[in-house]
DNA sequence: ATAATTTAGATTGCATACAATTTAATTGTG
DNA sequence: CACAATTAAATTGTATGCAATCTAAATTAT
């Protein structure tokens, strides 16, 4: 038997399965989110402004764990489809306000029919998905508190 | 009270806080593998030619779930690091070997003190991380069955 | 009030990811 | 054997992510 030190083995690591699972079901969206032309990012982003209205970048950012130099150009393109506006706070000419159009309004009702489609492919039971959600939350939490 | 559908909410999803908890304890590592001058996924690459040896890209791709436009550009920077070696198959030419070199063999010990410190950063009990480990790896075989 | 500091976004540069395509080698089949 | 089909890497193109830096605006401290 080889004295492979068990801490290095990519099996008993957290981060990995982490890592392999959120890839892998990501992947399992594309092609449902390419028939409305969107990516997981950008859906994420529309799902943020679909819950929680207009919001600056930086609180996009906050909810969606992702920084400017991830949503500038993102925002930019989704701005380019005209699902949303960027435009300058006026009471803070340093915050950008993102708000959705109409169109990206609409969008919500077509985009409602994509959660069921996707938790198909997790093939976890009731009890075991609400264990998981749970885990993953305190595991974030207890990433961000250093 | 809105009545903005609950499947679409991101605290209801799976996907989300598990991209979440992937990014940022990636970004964990981040500071720790700049020590070494590597990447998280360079480091899973080495992880698992530590673990298993010589193996073809291919080998490589299924174990780390990721393809040849990802691992053959990685490989390169590796091979050019001296960690690794990539060689023609001869028995089959389309396929390369990747071989850690001497030197990449002896990172591993550094290596080793590596895991401790980032397990550190999840604040999980023995149980809870053992649970979601247990859970991430049922996501994950449900995903690749279809 | 004014200079120093902080803050929000944008920009730059680098490293993945992955779909789609291409190339070369191997296999299967008539 | 010859040729079609398959397979393994490499390549191409697009979209993130994020650290680091830059710029402009707002805040704070003196």
């Amino acid at each position: 038997m080889a004295k492979y030190p068990e801490s290095l083995k990519l099996e008993n690591q957290i981060c990995f399965p982490l890592y392999v699972a959120s890839k892998e079901i990501i992947r399992k969206y594309q092609p449902i989110l390419e028939k409305y032309d969107i990516t997981y990012t950008q859906y994420l982003v529309l799902m943020a402004l679909w819950e929680y209205g207009k919001q600056s970048v930086k609180e996009l950012g906050s909810r969606l764990f992702l920084d400017s130099g991830t949503l500038t150009p993102l925002l930019k393109k989704l701005e380019k489809k005209n699902l949303l506006t960027r435009i300058k706070d006026e009471k803070d000419e340093r915050s950008v306000l993102i708000e959705l159009t109409k169109e990206g309004k609409k969008f919500r009702v077509e985009a409602e029919k994509i959660p069921m489609e996707v938790s198909q492919c997790v093939r976890l039971e009731p009890e075991e998905a609400i264990m998981l959600h749970k885990l993953l939350y305190k595991t974030i939490r207890g990433l961000e508190n250093e």
